[in-house]
Order: C-alpha cells, then sequence, then structure tokens
DNA sequence: AGTCAAGATAGATATATGTCGAAACAGGAG
DNA sequence: CTCCTGTTTCGACATATATCTATCTTGACT
C-alpha cells in the first residue's frame, strides 16, 4: 500500500527513457507528427530505393512549397536524404534512423494482457 | 530518364499509406512528439506492468496539471490506459497500439544501404 | 459533517507550426 | 545569353500547443 510522500509503489524503472534521448525522440516524432509528413515518408520508403520530388507533390492538395517545407523537416530529422541530379531532386529513406525512432516504441517486457 | 509532366519516373507504391491512415497516425505521433511526454510513455512501459501518477509528477520539472494534461494526450491516442483505485491514479501501456505506430515506421524492403 | 491530499479540468497566455504567395536559385534548352 | 521549369527560401498570418494559476472532484481519515 501506498504510504511515502514520495512515492506510492514501485520505483522508475532504469530503462527509462533519460531527458537527453527524449528530447531527439520527441523531435523526430514530431517530424512524423503530420499527416502530409507521413505519407511523404511512406512514399519515399515504399518507392523501390528512392522517388522524385515530381512524382510526390502531386498527390498533395497543397502548394509546392509546402511540400518542400515538409521535405526538409523530414530531411531535418535524418528520417530522409536526398540528391539532386540535374532539373529533379530525389530523395530515400534512411533505414537505421526509421529503426532507432521504432526501438523507442518498443514495450521492455511482454506485458500479461490486462 | 524523366520526361512527362505528371510524373517523372516511377509510380507511387500501392503500398503507400493512405490519406485516413496517415490522419490517424499523426495524431498518435503527434502524442509522442513531446519530450515530457515520450519519458512519461517510457516510465510507464518499463515500469512493470502499471505506475502510479504520483511517482511520475515528481520526476519533472512542471506543475501537476501539466503532467496530468500530458497523461490525457497518451490517453486519447490510445496509447495508455489508467484507472482510479482509492486516492491514487495508476496507469498502464497499451501494447496493441504501441506496436501498431511502430509497424508504421517499418520499410517494406530491405534497402542495400547507399 | 469537516478536512486534507491526489488528480483532473478550466481559462488565459506565450510560443510553435502549417500554410500560402512572392521571390530566389539551379539547370537544361533554344 | 535568355527563357522556362522544378525546387527551395522568405515573410506573413491563422491556428494549434504547452504551460501556468485557480478551481473542482474524488476518496480517505478524524
Amino acid at each position: 500500500m501506498p504510504v511515502s510522500s514520495s512515492g506510492c509503489c514501485a520505483p522508475i524503472s532504469d530503462a527509462a527513457l533519460d531527458a537527453a534521448g527524449a528530447a531527439e525522440g520527441a523531435t523526430v516524432f514530431k517530424a512524423l507528427a503530420d499527416p502530409i509528413r507521413l505519407r511523404l515518408l511512406s512514399m519515399i520508403t515504399s518507392a523501390g530505393d528512392e522517388i522524385c520530388v515530381c512524382d510526390l507533390t502531386p498527390q498533395f492538395d497543397v502548394s509546392g512549397p509546402t511540400i518542400s517545407h515538409h521535405l526538409k523537416v523530414l530531411r531535418e530529422a535524418g528520417l530522409v536524404d536526398c540528391e539532386r541530379r540535374g532539373t529533379w531532386v530525389y530523395y530515400w529513406p534512411v533505414p537505421e534512423r526509421l529503426q532507432w525512432i521504432s526501438s523507442l516504441l518498443a514495450v521492455p517486457e511482454p506485458i500479461p494482457a490486462r
């Protein structure tokens, strides 16, 4: 039964994310927290290896600059990378980054169900 | 070489997330897009099975209502659930939801590295 | 009842974010 | 060199979000 003033039951596990890790994780999740960016990322990851911006933009109802802005957010989060080849710019995913952010969502032990 | 006006190379894969799925995914990622909420979730998932709010609040430099607000966001995103027992309120994770959101981050095919 | 403590809710405010149009930049074609 | 197209950057604005203080609700205990 909980009695102390500073805590009523089990202490915080050391397995919990520290403040620094949480800050970095939050910035990456922030990049994913928009429907357009999520679809952009999905299109980029489901393309064979890379995809042209000119194939992404027409899929949305927003202006070109807005798509460019969202791609920049994904790029700055380290989730995708890009390269200009001639007139067009191509984007591809960064799998290691995707795996890392995905790992933050793992539940340590299989919880029995409740 | 890209030539058409509507697309310059490969078409969008059918594997890409549709607008509806992206909208729901984005709301969940939005819940994760804050350092405090990420730490809260981490503490909740790394506790054995559940954890008391009174053990969460003192870990942060923000006020009680702010923690309460963040917990509500996590709850409404379906990531955690809670129950009041006497004076205290206990939170636990919803593993199925965590797995679902994690699955949105999976890269369809192993990309050869670039 | 009356009191106290744990959490949640409400209302206010400052900051962050998504969106646009206009303008700048980069490269290819005439 | 000059024009045209694809993409990014810039500035502005409307909306959303994080945080606070104050208040309310719930339950325990005297």
